[in-house]
DNA sequence: TAAATAACCAACTAAAAAAGTAGGTTATTT
DNA sequence: AAATAACCTACTTTTTTAGTTGGTTATTTA
């Protein structure tokens, strides 16, 4: 799997559906407004996204897109690996063919790291997201302090 | 952070320097024939981990890079960053001053999701995946069952 | 039943990032 | 003095990402 920010809008576009979805199906057209998303762009991560059965669709007037399973049913992992597509890693591809042996070790252990990021990841569920993001909203509203910096990733 | 193959790499040519640092300061050129990475890319890598002081150099005959730090003091986290470079996450830059007030926080939440990566990955040392190569290479000459197959990521 | 809506689809373009190349200079050792 | 290897800058190619264009099809509502 990959991190970019083609994750970030699947993660984010789908946290929309997340929050909003309870007044029935939600258009991509309001998604792009609210999320600042090309509209185009979106029906193609939403083509992977319903590929992938994170996603069902309602055509017509009305219609749109709602989650397929409960928001505690999905996770992180899933959204960003939907729309990266699988890719292979590596020039050796498993078969242990590199220049001199030492390389495919080296790119298994990089493999095994990402496996385990996969699984962190998998951890965190779309519904724990709205939750955060509902606790920020009410800090907001006390006026506490919130950190809306965004600090150096 | 970003995770695509740049830091990859550059975890790479760090294992790398952990392996075999034991004798003395490593060429780049060593690396690049070992680790199949260009002379020059990694020459642009290692001008970053110089400037983050996650190695450092001899010049000369002989010469090479050495890791600045003991191996398990080290993590894969610091690795990344250093060659990814910092860049500012989103348009409304923490000021908050986006389209309808909502974006921030999505993105607020997402950067707190790449932190929480971050965190796991600082856990990660450099000492730790030598050990774990270790143990791959022992079930090797043993004839264990080692699965080399690279799964879909 | 016509109009409006919104999903669905394919092919293309532009922009950005990653990866690699070329051609040097400088410090240090043998 | 020659060889080595870091160090440096600017450039090119390739790949990926993001966005665009111009449609078709299914469904609802007036």
């Amino acid at each position: 799997m990959r991190l970019t920010t083609r994750g970030r809008y699947a993660v984010t576009a789908m946290l929309d559906l997340a929050i909003h979805g309870d007044k029935g199906p939600i258009s991509l057209a309001d998604i792009s407004e609210r999320q600042e998303i090309s509209l185009s762009y979106l029906e193609q991560l939403f083509a992977k996204l319903r590929q992938q059965e994170l996603v069902s669709s309602v055509r017509g007037p009305g219609g749109g897109y709602r989650l397929s399973r409960c928001s505690d049913d999905i996770n992180v992992a899933e959204i960003i690996d939907a729309v990266n597509e699988c890719i292979d890693a590596t020039s050796c591809n498993g078969k242990g063919n590199c220049h001199n042996g030492d390389i495919c070790l080296t790119h298994h252990l990089w493999d095994d790291l990402s496996r385990q990021i996969h699984r962190f990841l998998s951890g965190i569920t779309l519904d724990s997201l709205v939750h955060q993001h509902e606790v920020q909203l009410v800090s907001l509203q006390q006026g506490e302090q919130v950190d809306l910096s965004v600090s150096c990733e």
